[in-house]
RNA sequence: GGCCUCGUGGCGGAGUGGUGACGCAGAGGACUGCAAAUCCUUGCACCCGAGUUCGAUUCUCGGCGAGGCCUCCA
């Protein structure tokens, strides 16, 4: 093993060396996404930075010692007013269903096309509401939360050190200043972990009614179900860290009696657009599904490779500012790349080295593309060029080409070769112009022994 | 008001107390019948001010500027 994983931590706000708990398991949860709705690309960053997180793990560790687990929110206000918006005629469960099966089967092709492996568990909020139950029951019996107007809200006075993550005491923030301060609230901090819901809400049966549970509820719930009380690594945006992620350790820890809910706490920076946070709110967001698929963004298509490439291309604390020319760029790199298939052979030790360090996917990029060169010239460096691109993610796939198109197309090549050496220029550019048109690019070179032309072809990427 | 980031050439971005990576784009050249590909060469930068220092882009302080969180948000 090369030089040790180091990751920055929120919680400490300081770059560690990464012991996991335990290194047959090593366990990460990331806040995956509220499907209501097309994922835009600022969605697509944690996906993408925790995948190649994942892929490092995987590598350290070995494939079988590492559990990531993603969640899908499928219970918010947002999906409600979506399902009414989008499906008015159908009873309120039938249309909420069809939102979330939508928008969850086209975010699992957008990742899929990012290149992103498959997390081994995708918990689903609503398979999970006993769990939350139970964890709300805890968290009263503990006298960490009380039962006001309705609602359960954790008591953020209750715990002694509130504000653990985000280093945000509570009484020094501007209560009311943005939100309402609610009567019922002990606290204006306090937040809800149970909510009563009216007939046309979704609602669950609990000790305190049919209702619904708060936000940050289910990721306490999950992770303790899937990952334990306490586990490695929890991932998500920036904008999580408060309140989602403050609140999520609050209630873990507090229903759990531990120090910590994870030990390391990552968070991606931001895509933007011109400057500012790309968001749903904003308004200002482009989705994976245009740029894979329509002409929205540029006047044209971007392969998912690319976006994921152009992602890699800045640090994943760093904030993005996404442009056509970042996406040009990344293209450029990876059609100069080899492409091969992943096989046995180690990575590149100064890849593997860029991303022990914080994931610093920009060296390891660099290194890559190094690499990439160098086996241009030397092909037994190719196993492990596709090793380390394979660790990325960014590997280019050969393009499956049918063995007798290939020796047509050899055919056509030799053909040209003969009209140049008849000096029949008009004819042999009119193979290359055609073959061009199809697809094909050719390559002249120079036998360096004999001199002679020697014209290899490869599929344009 | 509180709490966080960040400020290097056209762009993406390293890094260091002592002339300043690298990649992409640009320019020039080689090769070519012409292209493409490839190879070689090359211009351009460290937000401002003060301080510490023989010397700061790199350290300290102060500005200025940008962005984020404190409400849903990756």
């Amino acid at each position: 093993m090369s030089a040790a994983l180091k990751l920055y931590n929120t919680l400490t706000r300081k770059e560690a060396e990464f012991r996991p708990i335990d290194p047959q398991n090593v366990r990460m949860y990331v806040c995956g996404p509220t499907v209501y709705d097309y994922a835009h690309i600022g969605n697509a960053r944690p996906a993408i930075v925790f995948d190649v997180l994942y892929r490092l793990l995987r590598h350290v560790y070995g494939e079988a010692h590492v559990t990531y687990a993603r969640n899908i929110t499928d219970v918010d206000d947002k999906i409600n007013a979506r399902a009414l918006r989008d499906h008015p005629g159908l009873p309120l469960n039938e249309a909420i269903r069809l939102v979330t099966e939508k928008t969850e089967t086209q975010y699992h092709e957008d990742v899929r096309a990012l290149g992103c492996l498959e997390p081994n568990i995708e918990p689903r909020a609503t398979d999970n509401i006993p769990q939350m139950i139970e964890i709300i029951e805890k968290l009263i019996a503990r006298g960490h939360a009380y039962v006001a107007g309705g609602e359960v809200l954790f008591d953020t006075k209750s715990m002694t050190d509130y504000g653990q993550l985000s280093k945000r005491p509570l009484d020094e923030q501007q209560a009311g200043a943005r939100v309402a301060v609610d009567v019922h609230k002990k606290t204006p901090g306090d937040f809800v972990l149970w909510k009563l819901s009216s007939h046309n809400e979704p609602g669950w049966e609990s000790p305190w009614g049919r209702g619904r549970p708060g936000w940050h509820i289910e990721c306490s719930a999950m992770s303790g179900r899937y990952l334990g009380e306490v586990f490695d690594i929890h991932g998500g945006g920036l904008d999580l860290i408060f309140p989602h992620h403050e609140n999520e350790n609050a209630q873990s820890r507090c229903a759990h009696g531990t120090d910590v809910m994870a030990n390391v706490w990552m968070h991606n920076g931001f895509v933007q657009v011109e400057g500012r946070k790309m968001s749903k709110s904003e308004g200002n967001f482009v989705t994976i599904y245009d740029l894979l698929h329509t002409e929205k963004f540029a006047g044209r298509q971007w392969p998912g490779e690319v976006l994921r490439l152009a992602m890699l291309m800045t640090h994943y604390r760093e904030p993005i500012d996404f442009s056509v020319k970042r996406l040009e760029e990344a293209e450029r790199l990876l059609s100069k790349w080899p492409t091969a298939e992943a096989g046995d052979a180690a990575p590149c030790d100064t890849v593997l080295a860029a991303l022990s360090d914080d994931l610093n996917t920009v060296a390891a990029v660099q290194a890559l593309h190094a690499l990439a060169q160098e086996a241009q010239s030397d092909r037994t460096l190719l196993p492990v060029f596709a090793a380390s691109a394979d660790l990325l993610g960014v590997l280019p796939k050969p393009t499956e080409i049918d063995e007798a198109v290939a020796v047509e197309i050899d055919a056509r090549v030799k053909a040209r070769l003969e009209l140049l050496k008849a000096k029949n220029f008009a004819e042999a550019d009119k193979i290359r112009d055609t073959l061009s048109a199809e697809g094909i690019q050719l390559k002249d070179g120079k036998d360096p022994a004999s001199g002679e032309r020697v014209t290899t072809w490869e599929v344009k990427r």
